[in-house]
RNA sequence: GGGCGAUUAGCUCAGUUGGUUCAGAGCGCCUGCCUUACAAGCAGGAAGUCACUGGUUCGAAUCCAGUAUCGCCCACCA
């Protein structure tokens, strides 16, 4: 049926349209059955985040393959979901109750957390709608949320587990202080600038000898008060001998002691270093090893405390000042430098960051990264591309523990009830009534209730939850015997950045051994970020990065997808262009005009089918296995770009220039049935290849090539399957293809009609298959093919070793004609001239392996036929 | 400073265990075409000392060493 089709393909019309269709039929939904599994857990992104380019390379690559998968009969799902994102979440919670006149601490916990849930449920999901206008097949009516009671039961119970088992305990870290905000800020918030500032050399006193000082050099002279030892390098022999001895702390006149630690640089300041281990988180560690005292000098504000002495109550810069002075004035200054070196500001507040000591939870790693590091280690975990193999082995065989509580409301409230002020006065439980029992048996106070215990401020840091996901999105870790579970787990791939190799993969592959018993999925594939054209990462504060929504709506899903996925090899970055975008419309502009040519053919029910077209029918069926076998091996590899590259060039070229315009009816003619039916089924061979990659448009296609009954769509329809295929007829016709070319040309250079009929003399010393002549005179226009020798005036080429001539009565240059033949002998003659080096060459000839010698005799023989035969036609001329 | 990776056409990248005329593709550029599917198109074309230096080899874009430049991760010095 002729119907009127646009000549431009409208994605808006038909997008909406076919996802909807999907979704009433429930394809993209999944329950266990007799068929094999394959599963991908979404990367869940912040709950109240929107689309960024990111999340479109991360869930187009993601698509790609559930759709292939799924039209192979795997059972495939896709697990969609959301991330409570703690710090995120709660910081624009803050603000927005700011600009409502709000302080946090104004508000009770409860009343916060009302207000978060709020603005979740406002905000929330937003980024899953927009995944749908990407064309995302997840299986949405399983999607999950890390704050899901299920999700925060298994969370808690997790915790609770690793307390048990001895993993976790309560200790110190250093964190980041704004004492203007008066509250931490993490690392990400930190920017750093080189200042100039000066460094104070000081002496310390030696205890038991007289007139003897050790001298260090400090940034911070108020820190002394805080000072806990003196550290030295073992090595320098300078020190030596006061190892072991104690030294006076200048003013405090504490007594401290002087050790020897590797970390000191001798070559740096005096190669003394002063020891504060609770305002450095170098000293930290330091103060760790040798167990050394802490001295905590400062308050909340940044004004020194009671150990400040008689500076307490003062800033901590008007005290650097004074005590500087004090010094001085004491003998205890040596001298002083300029000195430039980092400075960590607050983003917010601009405020100096002061490291301090906190209390935290803590995971042990060590044992734990046991079982990820073999895994990956025995492939059993593939990482794509692999070279971040070695980037994690290098972080879990250093692996640190893990500070896993934070300081905020928005998360899993840490299970630990403290029924007391004491260090250990607490339990760690799964609910409060379990709290109140354990804590009874500890205390052996039978009477304590409810009311007697309170739960720790914290929450959990937002990884602690997503590291179970791939197990909770099944409720693996409450009913590990659910048939869910059973089916789906462990997952296949998972599709994720690079980024949060440590933050999220590697601690999601130690959770999958540790609760799970298995991993939590078999290929780990990390895309590149995604980069504006002068390099930058695309940044909403940077403001390059373009609205994924407003591409969508302006050039289609299909487009972007193909845009994103055209070059992105694994693990590369990805240089995004709105020209991609651009490249892809028009492709599925040119995948939209083959189509309506087919739909606007008419049918001849008594044509025979022409011999041309039936040899083109059998030369692209060949050809389609071929591309299809390459395409499965890119997908093996994971090579996604690579596999959408060939098929572009499949379509564009094999199917769209050659297949299409041969067997194309001339101009009033109609097509024979045979060739249209057969045609119809490449068609849809093809639109099934690219149905992961473009979804929308190929299901238009598919469904308005020909009837279609309700419940069948190509996304469920099966993928075209590998098989052997012709090597020589497709190395036959790409000779033909040759010499259309070489004809178009001639009728170029001579301004030559392709109206007019040509005729084609040939000499055939590689004998071509006669039945393909038929496309010849199709595609060439020719009106006669004669064998042998065309001894009058003629332009003439070559292709392989057959020589063709195309007679032409007045405009042929004999000296032209000439000059052309001798380019091609000088070429033929340097090639002979390279070969026959190489031949020439004992040793090629001794050591290379036969059948590469035997490729090079191959090649000077064929070269000298070749220079026969220009040299016989110079000769004519 | 430590580690990892990269460097191939104007741009973005392939080049799969050294061996076909191996130097490729897409985009861009140049020329000619509004040819009855598609100008978001068709037909042609130009363009690279494979970063540099040396080595291994019969043979190197491919393997090794060094140099330069860039990128990423970690530690960033009292």
């Amino acid at each position: 049926m002729p119907m009127n089709i646009n000549s431009k393909y409208n994605p808006a019309e038909v997008e909406k349209k076919w996802y909807d269709y999907w979704m009433q039929h429930r394809f993209f939904h999944s329950e266990p059955d007799e068929r094999e599994p394959y599963t991908i857990v979404i990367p869940p992104p912040n709950v109240t985040g929107v689309l960024h380019m990111g999340h479109m390379l991360n869930n187009t690559i993601q698509d790609v393959l559930i759709r292939r998968k799924r039209m192979q009969g795997y059972n495939a799902l896709w697990v969609p979901g959301t991330d409570h994102a703690s710090i995120a979440t709660e910081a624009k919670v803050v603000g927005k109750l700011k600009e409502e006149g709000i302080e946090k601490n104004q508000l009770t916990r409860e009343e916060f957390l009302k207000h978060a849930w709020d603005w979740t449920h406002k905000h929330g999901g937003i980024i899953l709608k927009q995944l749908r206008r990407l064309g995302a097949s997840c299986d949405w009516e399983r999607t999950k949320f890390t704050l899901d009671p299920d999700l925060y039961e298994s969370v808690i119970k997790v915790f609770v587990d690793l307390y048990r088992k001895g993993k976790i305990y309560r200790g110190y870290r250093m964190v980041n202080w704004d004492p203007v905000a008066k509250t931490t800020v993490s690392d990400e918030e930190v920017i750093y600038t080189d200042e100039e500032g000066t460094l104070y050399y000081l002496r310390y006193p030696i205890v038991g000898s007289e007139n003897e000082f050790i001298e260090i050099a400090t940034t911070r002279p108020e820190t002394i008060l805080g000072d806990t030892a003196i550290a030295v390098s073992p090595l320098n022999e300078k020190y030596k001998h006061l190892i072991g001895k104690k030294a006076v702390v200048p003013i405090a006149d504490r007594e401290i002691p002087i050790i020897a630690d590797d970390y000191v640089d001798p070559e740096f300041g005096t190669g003394a270093l002063k020891i504060t281990p609770a305002h450095d988180p170098n000293d930290k560690e330091i103060g760790d090893r040798h167990q050394l005292d802490l001295i905590d000098i400062f308050n909340e504000d940044g004004t020194l405390n009671q150990y400040g002495l008689h500076y307490e109550g003062m800033d901590r810069f008007d005290v650097r000042k004074a005590i500087v002075k004090e010094l001085d004035e004491k003998n205890y200054l040596v001298k002083t430098e300029k000195h430039t070196h980092r400075i960590g500001r607050s983003e917010r507040t601009k405020a100096i960051i002061e490291p301090r000591l906190s209390r935290q939870w803590f995971l042990k790693m060590k044992e734990l990264a046991g079982p990820a590091i073999e895994a990956v280690r025995n492939g059993e975990i593939k990482l794509i591309p692999k070279k971040f193999e070695n980037l994690y082995f290098h972080w879990m065989e250093n692996v640190r523990d893990w500070n896993i509580s934070r300081q905020l409301w928005w998360g899993h409230r840490i299970p630990a009830y403290y029924y007391g002020e004491g260090e250990n006065d607490y339990v760690v439980a799964e609910n409060l009534e379990e709290a109140v029992k354990l804590a009874r048996e500890k205390t052996g106070n039978p009477s304590l209730t409810e009311k007697d215990l309170k739960q720790d401020e914290d929450v959990l840091d937002t990884w602690f939850s997503s590291w179970l996901w791939p197990i909770t999105v099944f409720d693996g870790i409450r009913h590990p015997e659910n048939p869910d579970f059973k089916y789906y787990y462990p997952t296949n791939d998972l599709v994720t950045a690079p980024e949060i190799i440590f933050f999220w993969v590697a601690r999601m592959i130690i959770a999958g051994y540790e609760f799970a018993g298995d991993k939590p999925f078999s290929n780990v594939y990390f895309t590149g970020i995604v980069r504006d054209k002068l390099g930058r990462k695309m940044s909403k504060s940077l403001g390059n990065s373009p609205d994924p929504i407003e591409m969508i709506d302006q050039y289609g899903a299909d487009a972007v997808r193909v845009g994103m996925l055209m070059t992105s090899p694994a693990g590369n970055d990805l240089p995004f262009d709105i020209e991609l975008v651009y490249q892809g419309r028009n492709f599925a502009n040119k995948i939209w005009n083959g189509f309506r040519l087919l739909k606007n053919m008419k049918i001849d029910e008594n044509k025979a089918q022409p011999e041309y077209a039936a040899q083109a029918v059998k030369w692209f069926t060949n050809r389609f296995l071929q591309i299809l076998s390459q395409v499965e091996d890119d997908f093996e590899k994971y090579r996604i770009s690579e596999a959408l590259k060939k098929i572009y060039s499949l379509v564009w070229d094999d199917y769209s220039s050659w297949y299409l315009e041969i067997i194309k009816p001339p101009y009033g003619e109609k097509i024979d049935r045979t060739t249209f039916e057969q045609s119809i089924n490449i068609l849809e061979n093809i639109l099934k290849l690219l149905h992961p990659f473009m979804p929308f448009i190929t299901e238009e296609i598919w469904q308005n090539i020909k009837p279609r009954s309700e419940n069948q769509a190509i996304i469920i329809s099966s993928y075209p399957q590998t098989g052997e295929f012709d090597k020589n007829l497709i190395s036959e016709f790409e000779h033909i293809k040759n010499i259309i070319s070489n004809i178009r040309k001639i009728r170029k250079e001579k301004n030559i009609p392709n109206k007019e009929k040509l005729v084609l003399y040939m000499v055939e010393n590689r004998k071509l298959n006669p039945e393909l002549l038929s496309v010849l005179y199709k595609a060439a226009n020719l009106s006669a093919i004669h064998y042998g020798n065309y001894e009058d005036a003629a332009l003439s080429f070559r292709v392989d070793k057959n020589e063709y001539f195309i007679p032409i009565e007045k405009l042929v240059d004999p000296e032209e004609e000439k000059k052309k033949l001798q380019e091609e002998l000088t070429y033929l003659e340097g090639f002979l001239h390279s070969v026959r080096k190489k031949l020439n060459n004992e040793r090629f000839v001794q050591n290379a392996p036969p059948q590469v010698v035997e490729k090079e005799r191959k090649k000077e023989s064929d070269t000298l036929e070749k220079i026969k035969i220009i040299t016989k036609r110079l000769e004519k001329l």
